[in-house]
DNA sequence: AATAAGGGTGAATATGATATCACCCTTATT
DNA sequence: AATAAGGGTGATATCATATTCACCCTTATT
């Protein structure tokens, strides 16, 4: 990408500090006054050396047409997936079902590929603290009913949803507990798997 | 909030898939050719009641004066800081010059009260895994000069940022490593206290 | 039967926003 | 000395957009 000048620069970044101020991208004349120039032409010509140079998307006959683009990251729109906060977790069907999601949160895209089929949890109990899972994590789960052994996985045994590893012990399949003070579970009748844990994220007490 | 009706449902989603579209709010006509209706007085009158029952804000006599509010999640744009990671730490004072920065990473802003002074730093080595922090881990860092005993701080000692708990032995502060085989810290002469950690994400490789 | 509210039409009007012209200044580059 | 490029001014023409008015239909509610 072609380098801009100081000029430039400040261009670029009155953009985008007038869009995050205002949600919507600054008409010419609104950028003219933030600029403090005199004239809209002004801000004509550096849009269009913005665009030219590629940081911009600048389109014609159209009231606030400008739409930054990518830019080593300094614009984080549309860098997040949107995923639903499971509260309990139930065995019927459909655990996406409207009454088990509290809420939606914004997850960063760089931790996973795509928002399909992933939820979160919020972890509860020290059960595996051992793997850097604490209580209280926020974990991103990849919905899907397998596993390789060594994986971390949310299991449901008897309408309870619990996070442990995927271990194999007799050739049977059991759940390790990351943490010597919680007994492994050989799960009797009913288990199932419902997700990997693929992401993470704490939110320290301050 | 005022529940709305189906139609108006239908209104306010449409804006929504616009604005994901175009990046910037539609226009009055946009909106009304998108509705599918013939006069553009449906979407303003559509666009009135939204902005009366509080899911838009409406600014008159302005090209695309449309703000989605935010609406249980649905629309998650605007939830993120964007914050520097830090790749060499260095002794130098200003520890976020532009050298150091290899890039800007989108934060939700669940995680953090406010975005200042607040950075990014990749951790290396297994020394914290018993405070949950593993390798690879991203933490994000407050910026501070002191910190509290207990707290996990970002120390740097000989040109070198690492990343350990604040502790305390015979009147004598220490960094503890979270991680028996991991010899603790008695730093001699010059260190300082770079930061404290306040939040934490994990990538697991999938 | 009367009324209110949601939803819609169509056209005129006002105004906000963009596009473009000619022209100016300064600083490098050739 | 001539030229090109960045940066800027001011005015005008044109277009896109928003606003408003009068009027229509349907479905509940009173």
């Amino acid at each position: 990408m072609k380098k801009l000048t100081r000029r430039q620069q400040e261009v670029f970044e009155t953009i985008i500090c007038l869009m995050k101020e205002q949600e919507y991208p600054p008409t010419i004349k609104e950028l003219t006054e933030r600029l403090g120039a005199a004239s809209r032409n002004t801000a004509v010509k550096h849009l269009a050396m913005l665009d030219r140079k590629g940081y911009i998307e600048w389109k014609k006959n159209t009231a606030r047409g400008i739409k930054v683009l990518e830019h080593k990251g300094l614009l984080d729109s549309r860098d997040e997936w949107s995923l639903p906060l499971v509260g309990a977790v139930t065995a019927g069907m459909p655990m996406l079902a409207e009454e088990n999601i509290e809420r939606y949160m914004p997850i960063p895209k760089y931790l996973l590929q795509v928002a399909e089929r992933h939820f979160l949890l919020r972890v509860r109990g020290e059960s595996m603290c051992n793997a850097g899972i604490l209580n209280g994590d926020l974990v991103v789960v990849r919905s899907q009913l397998e596993a390789d052994i060594g994986d971390i996985v949310v299991a449901l045994l008897e309408n309870e949803a619990t996070v442990k590893r995927l271990a194999v012990k007799d050739g049977q399949r059991y759940l390790k507990a990351e943490n010597p003070a919680f007994p492994d579970i050989f799960p009797g009748r009913e288990w199932s798997i419902q997700g990997k844990v693929v992401a993470l994220m704490r939110e320290t007490v301050v």
